[in-house]
DNA sequence: GGCGACACAAATGT
DNA sequence: CACATTTGTGTCGC
């Protein structure tokens, strides 16, 4: 307790594995490391809100012509699947999925008023003000010790049976980003009378638009009727090739950028490798359409973990006989011992359940072995079991937890899985105290200019030192102090649960305000605090209430440097601008921005294309693809 | 040691 | 409640 911002109450070894935070919906982000702990793969604990990006980077200014004025924009990502904050260190991996969503704004301008405007910009090496055909965003990998580009690779919810591509450019118009429950709650939808709930909050029907605008304002030059509000990056993943490692074996350091930018007619490629939005432009070929870059926010420094087995929970394989083979798994302090019935000698695999606080559960459970092999009871008691400690698999876990959820006065994260999704919003809140938000902050500063170094997490306003990498400074990296990271965030405190079962938030118009400080989006190394605050509105009829969630977070900014990355063996992304509702292909051309569209190969349904890389390298999106997979079915 | 491919399985969605 | 889907990850074999 004593106001710590994590809400966990258990004090068992899995859970002290787990932290987990109330986000601004009243959702939670659990984060935890799998290198020692394993949950299911739809477990909710897997949605869990990532790393905040930097404030802005500015690139091309964009002119209102009805005004003359500058256009003020504003772009809202969010991390939402795959990055965990592990001693200090945001964390993904390489086999799994993650998803960046993203919104944007023109803060002195209503959504009419925009729709209604015209636009130009001027892109650095012209001379001529063009004609802005729709606004759009796109995602970008870079490694940070090369600045050289990552490629990127989206699946379909069909994964492997489906087709691979780039993440596209998405067209935008101006909205708020859903909160991070909805995400969760659209992210695998098929049920048409769900798609429908959730549509107004993803998309603008300009065909369905009454009100009538003038011609040649920009509604009409979006490419097609059905326009985003709303880019879902989901089911990404960094390509397989990349390395995560140095040859020191250090880890390299990522970051994700999300650009937004205005489309034009025409190639109007920034070829100058000392513009500062090198790369980040994109001409396609198909539509004759250049994506010239406005602005842009990042990631801080991420951490890729490849496939090692010293990434995932420790297997000992300690007997094998004719008929079976016995294997430990040693997950944390607990070990695990079972029998093996699986075809090819596949070990069940054994999912934490991160709580047990019931007193008569100390019998260990294992889970069922290969699906029609389970051990009975009375076997499995007799099995060697090391630890006495109750360990259960995640199904085990759930069935065995009948706690009432209402009234209660305190509950755990896997108490909130447990309600319905709805209730689960309005479950928590909390106790948690002023100074029990979390709150982000840099390390030291360093003379390295070019990205965000690091983050210290400090909830508890302990002194966490950075883990940096000490070391290749050939980059220009300058790490921050190194010091122990054994210290664990304490994981103690608690939420109390409303007793108010049909408290809900709201899951529309959250609403954001970022505060910056001494912002800075100069050049060179600057360094700046901004104070994250966030409000999740409650719907009205529950207002009284007062579920609102605020979370502050203290950000150590340093503005990205502009220069130039000069890699020219990066493969540059030029995928053309998507339909959102048909199925015409983003491809993803490197440096030869010749051909387009690609068949599906003959294996498996794996867009291939030419060009300089390799098969699984290569990108290419259906628009419909990127829809959520019910668009599909 | 890494990667593509395939497999298993657990929670979610219908 | 049963079946289908989705996705973390175990594993084989190159």
């Amino acid at each position: 307790m004593e106001g710590r911002p994590s809400i966990s109450t258990e004090n068992n070894e899995k859970s002290q594995e787990i932290q987990t935070f109330q986000n601004e919906d009243g959702t939670v982000s659990s984060y935890f490391d799998k290198r020692k702990v394993r949950i299911a793969p739809r477990s909710t604990l897997q949605f869990k809100i990532g790393p905040s990006f930097t404030p802005k980077v500015e690139y091309n200014a964009v002119k209102d012509v009805r005004t003359g004025k500058k256009v003020e924009f504003e772009i809202k990502p969010r991390i939402d699947r795959g990055f965990d904050f592990i001693e200090n260190e945001w964390i993904g991996y390489k086999r799994n999925y993650f998803t960046v969503v993203s919104a944007f704004d023109t803060p002195n301008m209503t959504l009419e008023q925009f729709l209604q405007g015209s636009y130009e910009v001027r892109p650095e090496n012209s001379h001529s003000r063009l004609k802005v055909r729709y606004f759009a965003v796109k995602l970008v990998a870079k490694c940070i010790e090369d600045q050289s580009q990552i490629n990127l690779v989206q699946h379909t919810a069909k994964r492997d049976k489906g087709p691979q591509f780039a993440p596209p450019i998405h067209p935008l118009v101006p909205a708020p980003l859903p909160n991070h429950q909805m995400i969760r709650e659209a992210s695998n939808v098929r049920n048409e009378s769900k798609m429908k709930k959730f549509d107004h909050d993803f998309f603008l029907h300009r065909d369905r638009i009454l009100q009538d605008f003038d011609d040649g304002c920009i509604i009409y030059t979006y490419p097609n009727d059905t326009i985003k509000k709303v880019a879902r990056y989901e089911r990404i993943q960094f390509a397989s090739s990349i390395t995560v490692k140095k040859p020191t074996q250090q880890s390299k350091h990522f970051v994700l950028q999300l650009v937004l930018g205005c489309c034009i007619d025409g190639n109007h490629m920034n070829r100058d490798s000392n513009s500062e939005y090198y790369n980040l432009d994109t001409y396609d070929q198909d539509a004759d359409t250049t994506f010239i870059p406005i602005l842009m926010k990042q990631t801080p420094a991420l951490i890729i973990r490849g496939r090692s087995p010293s990434n995932y929970p420790q297997q000992i394989k300690t007997l094998s006989t004719k008929e079976e083979t016995i294997i430990a798994e040693t997950s944390s302090s607990n070990i695990i011992v079972e029998p093996k019935f699986c075809k090819r000698g596949r070990k069940k695999k054994e999912y934490a359940e991160e709580e047990d606080d019931d007193d008569d559960d100390d019998e260990p459970i294992i889970s069922e072995r290969c699906n029609n092999k389970r051990e009975k009871k009375s076997d499995r008691n007799s099995k060697p079991i090391e630890n006495p400690e109750a360990h259960l698999t995640y199904i085990e876990g759930v069935k065995r937890k009948i706690v009432p959820l209402v009234l209660q006065s305190s509950l755990t994260a896997r108490d909130l899985e447990l309600l319905p999704k709805t209730s689960m919003l309005s479950a928590l809140h909390n106790s948690l105290e002023a100074d029990t938000t979390p709150s982000f902050h840099l390390s030291p500063l360093n003379d390295y200019d070019v990205e965000l170094l690091s983050i210290q997490y400090d909830p508890f306003n302990l002194e966490n030192h950075h883990p940096y990498d000490q070391q290749p400074l050939t980059e220009g990296i300058l790490l921050g102090p190194l010091e122990s990271r054994k210290r664990k965030l304490s994981n103690k405190s608690s939420i109390s649960l409303l007793s108010e079962t049909k408290l809900k938030i709201s899951k529309k118009n959250s609403t954001m305000v970022a505060t910056t400080t001494a912002a800075s989006n100069s050049s060179a190394s600057s360094v700046s605090f901004s104070t994250f605050h966030s409000f999740a509105p409650i719907s009205r009829e529950y207002q009284h209430h007062s579920a609102t969630v605020t979370n502050n977070f203290l950000i150590k900014h340093i503005s990205p440097s502009q220069q130039a990355q000069g890699n020219n063996d990066i493969p540059r992304s030029t995928p053309h601008v998507n339909n959102p509702m048909d199925i015409s292909f983003c491809l993803n051309i490197e440096e030869s921005p010749t051909s387009r569209q690609r068949p599906y190969s003959s294996k498996r349904g794996i867009v291939t294309a030419g060009g300089n890389s390799k098969p699984s390298e290569l990108l290419n999106s259906s628009d419909l693809l990127d829809e959520p997979s019910f668009f599909r079915h």
